[in-house]
DNA sequence: ACTTACATACCGACTGGTCGGTATGTAATA
DNA sequence: TATTACATACCGACCAGTCGGTATGTAAGT
């Protein structure tokens, strides 16, 4: 018998052990046997803590969403130029990337689920609408205060957006010749400054 | 029994309902007997043509780069500046994505396949490795005519494709308030203006 | 011309392993 | 002692791939 622990507890190490699985095989491909034995546990006691497969994986994204949501935090920089914060907010996605690749390489599986099973695209669509309504505030305000052009601030905002998504390519490529810190401050740089009030 | 038809066209048939079989339901949730309803064949005749399905895939990969090679055309434009090709380009690319979404949008799944398959994962690194040097070369070569700064030409070239890349996300989650033709619009003339020599 | 011989295209019932999920029981905890 | 956390043995639907067979060309031999 392996070490009994809280409901809480055990909930998040399952999640992490189906993060690591789904992203090296692939939710199809994953076996909900190697995600238990992942950790040592019995097929059993992942049933006692989630319904099915579709629902750990409903969990994970969840679960995954809430890792991101610090993204959306703000308050203590709010005096800053919004280019300022938005770069900051780009490095911080970067050093998460390099930290937790992971979090990042269920992305495409998320994707790849969401074009068949309403209820997750529905969540999706929700995370990424608001990763997008960050953005366009912050460029709202940029082109308020005199900091950018009067742009269409939903585009610029899907072209942050993207250009950040292309870190997964990155990750699963490796170009070995280029480093992700240098591509993402070239990709904002171009934005930002392309959107900037010249002077 | 069905029509008989030659091999080479049979081929390009079955090939074409794995496609939007697998758009639709992915590698994995994809049945052989949905590909071979999808054009009213049996089973057997499918495994006459392929030996199996993970050799259907990959000639699916082939197929799909050879209807990408036209892009690596180029000869009659060679005149034009260096901007303008790769804006051609791009808007070509736009136009295949209207016109046929699921060649784009198989390109998850060849990430994810890619992802646990040596051997899809090489051939997909060098379809990219061959669209990254041609973006390189006319990067390169808008530097040496002075049309461009001396920026990093991988980088850029990165940049320009994973941009294109981001019309996958919007063909999946829809955007409905923007088109994507703006989009890449939008996106070239920020990397292409970012990268002029100022006047 | 027509028969023999071989090749290619196709059919569909069947199988055997796989894997998500369940039934039933036991040890720890509150 | 009721509940929660876990283990183990098992089930059965599902599906990639098989195989014995048919149907349609087609090219050489006579």
């Amino acid at each position: 018998m392996t070490e009994r622990r809280p409901s809480s507890e055990r909930r998040i190490e399952i999640l992490e052990a189906a993060l690591t699985i789904f992203v090296k095989k692939g939710y199809s491909e994953a076996r909900m046997d190697d995600i238990v034995q992942e950790i040592g546990l019995s097929k059993g006691a992942l049933y006692h803590h989630f319904q099915s497969k579709r629902d750990l994986f409903i969990a994970l994204i969840e679960h995954w969403m809430d890792q991101f949501s610090p993204i959306e935090r703000g308050g203590l920089m709010r005096a800053k130029p919004s280019r300022e914060i938005i770069l900051h907010i780009a490095k911080f996605t970067a050093k998460l990337f390099k930290r937790n690749p992971n979090w990042f390489l269920v992305e495409p599986e998320i994707w790849a689920f969401a074009n068949r099973d309403k209820e997750i695209k529905e969540m999706a669509s929700h995370l990424y609408g608001s990763v997008l309504n960050e953005f366009e505030a912050l460029i709202k305000r940029g082109i308020k205060f005199g900091e950018f052009r009067d742009v269409n601030e939903g585009m610029i905002a899907m072209s942050i957006m993207t250009s950040l998504h292309g870190m997964i390519w990155f990750a699963l490529f490796k170009p070995n010749d280029f480093s992700l810190e240098e591509y993402v401050d070239l990709n904002m740089e171009l934005i930002l400054d392309g959107i900037a009030v010249q002077d």
